[in-house]
DNA sequence: CCTTGTGTTCTCCG
DNA sequence: CCGGAGAACACAAG
């Protein structure tokens, strides 16, 4: 599931590897996962460069020039790997694997791989989702505008702060974790960030936004601003199908204080971690500790 | 049955 | 009755 840590640690990983790459050829191996229209889609793409790579809350703006640009949006179970040409070669096998979470994928195109893109370094970048929520879509700049303007500020932009939480929950009635994993509202939180930031605040997720003191507030501002540093700083957290650009595992899973640790022991008072349904969502928290 | 990000649709309330 | 908030559902595959 990848969140903002997640996507940024792809974000600049590829603007390292692709920038300034001519794209020699694109294959669509599932039309649903670029919302149809594969003749234009690959047309567009052919023959341009990749000039630079944003990304607004979980979504990843390929800048392809100064009027088009390519979203690429993983959902749940997309993945964006990039081999270059001795990796294609040696099957994606090549990386020695310094330690476990070097895990690597394995050849590539799999059963999952839904777009490819081949590049004029001979290097590929492949788009896999199992599960085919992901999507990529060509926008021009109008439309990538009103698209940017849909989303709340990120936790780790100056935006994001006391005064804006504060006007932002006055006198809502819905539950804080809904609000925080509303992407018009705050950007870049899913369901593991949400949970662990609410821990880290001490508050308990089905708190009703609008009663939060201003105390719990700034606790929150703090929280979720050095969980999405900490977390970018280990690369994300892989619980099942995250893989960065090179088919490696994010590094902060094992840093998680409540996400999926449900029957275990809190971290932080001895308590014992439950598991609730909110917002149609798994939610973690420690009944003792968190208010 | 469970898992979740987001777009769409539905319901409710003021 | 309108508008917006927020909940519920749809999607998908293992």
């Amino acid at each position: 599931m990848p969140e903002l840590p997640e996507v940024e640690t792809i974000r600049c990983d590829l603007s390292a590897q692709i920038l300034g790459i001519r794209i020699r050829a694109v294959q669509v191996l599932a039309v649903k996962s670029i919302g149809g229209g594969s003749k234009k889609f690959i047309a567009t793409l052919v023959g341009s460069k990749f000039q630079q790579i944003d990304r607004i809350g979980k979504l990843l703006i390929f800048k392809i020039n100064p009027k088009s640009y390519l979203l690429i949006h993983l959902k749940m179970t997309g993945q964006l790997i990039y081999r270059d040409q001795r990796q294609i070669i040696l099957g994606g096998h090549s990386e020695p694997g310094k330690g476990e979470k070097r895990r690597i994928i394995g050849d590539l195109p799999n059963k999952s791989t839904r777009v490819i893109i081949s590049l004029a370094n001979n290097a590929k970048l492949y788009f896999n989702d199992q599960r085919r929520f992901g999507y990529l879509r060509l926008v021009d700049s109008l439309a990538l505008e009103k698209i940017k303007a849909g989303f709340g500020p990120e936790p780790g932009q100056s935006a994001f702060n006391e005064n804006f939480l504060v006007n932002l929950l006055a006198s809502r009635s819905r539950n804080i974790k809904a609000l925080l994993l509303d992407q018009k509202q705050v950007a870049g939180l899913g369901n593991i960030y949400a949970d662990e930031a609410l821990f880290l605040a001490g508050i308990r997720p089905d708190r009703p936004a609008g009663s939060l003191s201003l105390a719990e507030i700034k606790r929150l501002v703090k929280s979720a601003k050095e969980l999405i540093k900490l977390a970018i700083k280990h690369r994300g957290t892989t619980f099942s199908d995250y893989r960065d650009a090179s088919g490696r595992q994010g590094g902060f899973l094992t840093r998680l204080q409540v996400y999926g640790r449900r029957g275990q022991k809190c971290y932080r008072c001895g308590g014992i971690i439950t598991k609730i349904k909110l917002a149609g969502r798994g939610t973690h928290f420690c009944p003792r500790c968190q208010k």
